[in-house]
DNA sequence: CAATATATAGACCGACCTGTCTGTTTTGTC
DNA sequence: GACAAAACAGACAGGTCGGTCTATATATTG
């Protein structure tokens, strides 16, 4: 049962991490922009990792549930859900306060595989690629697993480059692409 | 005409950024690291972050010249490189000591599209994608800026999710894709 | 050899870092 | 209103950060 001001302080600390990054996000600043003291935060959290393991968990559960309401909002029909997620991410990186995946940033900060951050990134990534899986499948892909991988690869793509380069029409060339390779895949 | 210790500093800062991060590599380590005393640093440079960048122009250089050599000695035709473009990436990401794109990294820690090291990290993007795009160009694709964008977005979708989820053949996978749509755009 | 530029080691600075501890105040429950 | 759990503010510790400064030593060049 988690108490209302450790949620308060994982949803800041994630803002703050999002926004700014995490190493050179300090723990002074999430206290003091979560109104918390000290002591609270490690009374929840062993440790700062601790705290934005707890921050990544949120993100993935709130990102996973955005994303399957925008697309079941986009399409009815398995074909038309794999190309609602280009969609999706459209929407998402031209929000202005879009600042780039925040697991592909930790991986970047957090290097090594066998990081607990690194591997929560890693675990997101699995299922958000379970999901397209499952869209596939529904879809009647033949071979869901690789129709899925490829689709997840332009979406990572777009993603990345839209953040790096700016290009906010990398979902939508994303989207073409993937057009393509979903009609030859369920009707190729 | 710059000195020797400024370019092992260099050298230097670079293998410790890709290996450990940017914020996470202290100067005195680098110093360390390079056998180079302090004021040396601030002799050449006029901050950490002027040497990262320094690093960074070093990285896109050899990247660059280690892409056109790769891509060259595994194909002669336009159509050829196009796909050994993802031959290249292939070897890279299976690598030991593969830690992601450096450049990719960078905009995650520095987040902020005006940040010079991100504009830096963007501007090695676009260079990547004017080497794409002159192949796209040579191998007769009527549209080779949309050709090329889209071979981009599966390569970096591949060095991303090689690096996240330890997918080590990402390439291979983004290279089937890039097959169909390359077909497609040179032959379609 | 003399003169000048460059590199050296290392002390030092103020700021910031994560994490600990103390004592006080608020909060929730019976 | 009594009592206990939780959160409070804030000092503190030990370290690291980027960056400056001094004084010594090493190369380079005339």
């Amino acid at each position: 049962m988690p108490s209302n001001r450790r949620d308060h302080l994982v949803d800041t600390a994630l803002r703050l991490v999002m926004r700014d990054g995490y190493h050179a996000t300090g723990i002074d600043g999430i206290l003091a922009s979560a109104g918390v003291a000290k002591m609270t935060l490690y009374n929840h959290f062993k440790s700062k990792d601790e705290l934005i393991l707890a921050a990544l968990r949120l993100r993935d559960a709130r990102f996973l549930d955005g994303l399957k309401k925008a697309v079941e909002a986009r399409a009815i029909k398995p074909r038309g859900r794999l190309l609602a997620l280009f969609g999706a991410i459209d929407e998402w990186i031209n929000q202005p306060d879009f600042n780039g995946c925040s697991f592909v940033n930790a991986a970047a900060e957090y290097g090594r595989p066998g990081n607990p951050i690194h591997q929560a990134a890693a675990e997101h990534k699995q299922r958000v690629r379970d999901y397209i899986r499952r869209i596939a499948a529904e879809a009647g892909a033949p071979d869901p697993d690789t129709l899925a991988d490829t689709l997840d690869l332009l979406l990572e793509g777009a993603i990345v480059t839209a953040h790096v380069s700016g290009r906010k029409d990398a979902a939508k060339l994303a989207r073409r692409a993937a057009s393509i390779l979903i009609k030859r895949a369920l009707d190729g």
